[in-house]
DNA sequence: TTACCTGCAAAGTCTTTGCACTCTT
DNA sequence: AAGAGTGCAAAGACTTTGCAGGTAA
């Protein structure tokens, strides 16, 4: 289970750090693929699931498309236009323990959420 | 646009509206299959969709996974199992109007939202 | 008759994975 | 060395779609 420093990894973490936004995996390959040309989309993939697993990246996965990745340190929410399909970051606070609310928990033992706002984005709303 | 009745249309309806609970596209086409062998996949497909967009069932994309269908009246949450995959429907009051809560809207326009629990089910906690 | 609908199969999107080789440690 | 990581390509899961024939109205 130790980990290895690849420059294949530390590319992937790189693009996911630098960007300001959430990222897909195909973004971050075609970002990397230019100084990198070897890189094989199967890598990106992994390494972008191994750093969410150890908590260095966050993964959102999203409706009906391509799952989100990025560094922001503070949980946010996401919409989603329901025409063109992009997705925006929302502005709202997070609604700690959120969890709590949830009347019979069937034995289900919660680690958090995701909100997912719908609507139609301003390009698309002309 | 006239829509037309067809035994498909009228079977992909009724499974979802008598099962008391969300299914997928894999379940409904496994179903219907049973007693009328020659349905395709996406005949299933394109009338979940259909009847989805005129209102009649509603269809909640999930993350990471197949998209469920129901009939519920209300609005609903979900909770995805994150080890084995399986979403399962959560009690708890709707948020009614969450939408006002963003402070930015950034010219988009809210229909709705969605909330994904995330968390490890009673059967893959033991 | 018309144009909506279907079955079929191919294709499209996103992601994972088996294999043999490579590189970190 | 050992075994984690890689590139490649195939496959897998889910869904859409082009086409030609079928069917409700």
């Amino acid at each position: 289970m130790n980990r290895r420093y690849t420059i294949q990894r530390s590319l992937v973490l790189d693009v996911v750090k630098e960007l300001r936004r959430h990222v897909t995996a195909d973004e971050v390959y075609d970002m990397i693929v230019k100084k990198h040309p070897d890189i094989s989309r199967g890598t990106v993939y992994r390494n972008l699931n191994l750093l969410s697993d150890i908590g260095e990246i966050r993964k959102v996965e999203m409706p009906g498309g391509a799952a989100l990745y990025d560094h922001l340190r503070h949980d946010h929410y996401h919409a989603k236009c329901v025409k063109c399909g992009r997705v925006f970051d929302v502005k709202m606070e997070f609604l700690t323990g959120l969890e709590n609310n949830v009347k019979d928990t069937q034995g289900f033992v919660f680690t958090g959420h995701d909100i997912i706002f719908k609507g139609i984005c301003r390009e698309c709303n002309t």
